[in-house]
DNA sequence: TTTTCATTTCGGAATCATTCCAGTTTGGTA
DNA sequence: TACCAAACTGGAATGATTCCGAAATGAAAA
């Protein structure tokens, strides 16, 4: 599964019978060009709010709802207030910085087996989540002054 | 790391400089007797209040808190709206059910190697994170109306 | 044992993300 | 172009968690 596309995630949504509204367009946007920050949704208002006139919370929570439901985004939960959400579905690790709360991808495919899981425990895997939390690399080498705490960051390892 | 006792916790608790007191008991108390249901604050609650008189909620989430930051549990979030929080500290998966909501502790080591992902992402891994969602035993083995929706249950695979 | 005081507890109010709702707007089909 | 189910809106409601000032209390010291 790769990146997955703005072109792509209109057309599945287009033909699951969902109307293509100006803020499903800005929401989609915004995920496939900031989805690497894995945005929150007011982050996700404010982008969108950039390029519609009008997006009020309520249709952003129900739209990531929507998306999340059709298996087209995931989301995050974290120790922090808010959720947070990636478009991202390609099997990868999330690794949170405990300084600077940065996400970063790390690209590896998780290798306990599901299967084995199955088997053993008569669970049937469908989804997965795996996050390691430590320290990203700008936290262990930057000046301490250089991180203001808890903020979105970029990135991709 | 094997399973902790209630001594053990108290113990830490002393030499570390907190009070014994008799809410404190109650909630390590609960923690160690109904850790393997995986239990929010509210149920934590209810259940420290049958071991002593009073505890308020503040009090709990105050002692969950500090608990947590002792690093003598961990708390997991999840898609739902209370957190919950386990005893737990040897190496498992959590084994999410869709369907009944149920939490099971499968023991096996996450493979993957922190100090790979170290070296390659520059990020030193503290914690880790790793649950699987899907559908346990029951849900795959008993008929529908035995599992009533999202409830607590048991267990430990 | 009593005194003392920093720590803990309490409960009620505040916070804040998320959900709900009722009324209005609108995409897309006929 | 008209129509209507689906979407949107903003404000109110919800619910977990945190905050706070005042009262209670472990446990060290006297």
């Amino acid at each position: 599964m790769k990146k997955i596309t703005r072109e792509e995630l209109i057309g599945k949504l287009k033909e699951r019978g969902f109307k293509i509204t100006p803020q499903r367009l800005a929401i989609v946007d915004v995920l496939v060009e900031k989805g690497h920050l894995h945005p929150g949704a007011n982050l996700i208002r404010e982008e969108a709010r950039k390029r519609t006139e009008r997006v009020s919370l309520s249709t952003v929570y129900a739209t990531l709802g929507e998306l999340s439901q059709q298996g087209l985004i995931k989301n995050l939960e974290f120790d922090q207030l808010e959720n947070r959400y990636e478009v991202n579905l390609e099997e990868h690790i999330n690794l949170v910085c405990k300084l600077c709360g940065k996400i970063i991808d790390y690209h590896i495919p998780p290798s306990i087996e599901p299967k084995n899981i199955a088997r053993e425990a008569g669970f049937i895997v469908t989804d997965a989540r795996i996050e390691y939390y430590g320290y990203c690399r700008d936290c262990t080498t930057l000046p301490k002054s250089a991180h203001a705490g808890r903020q979105i960051r970029e990135e991709d390892a």
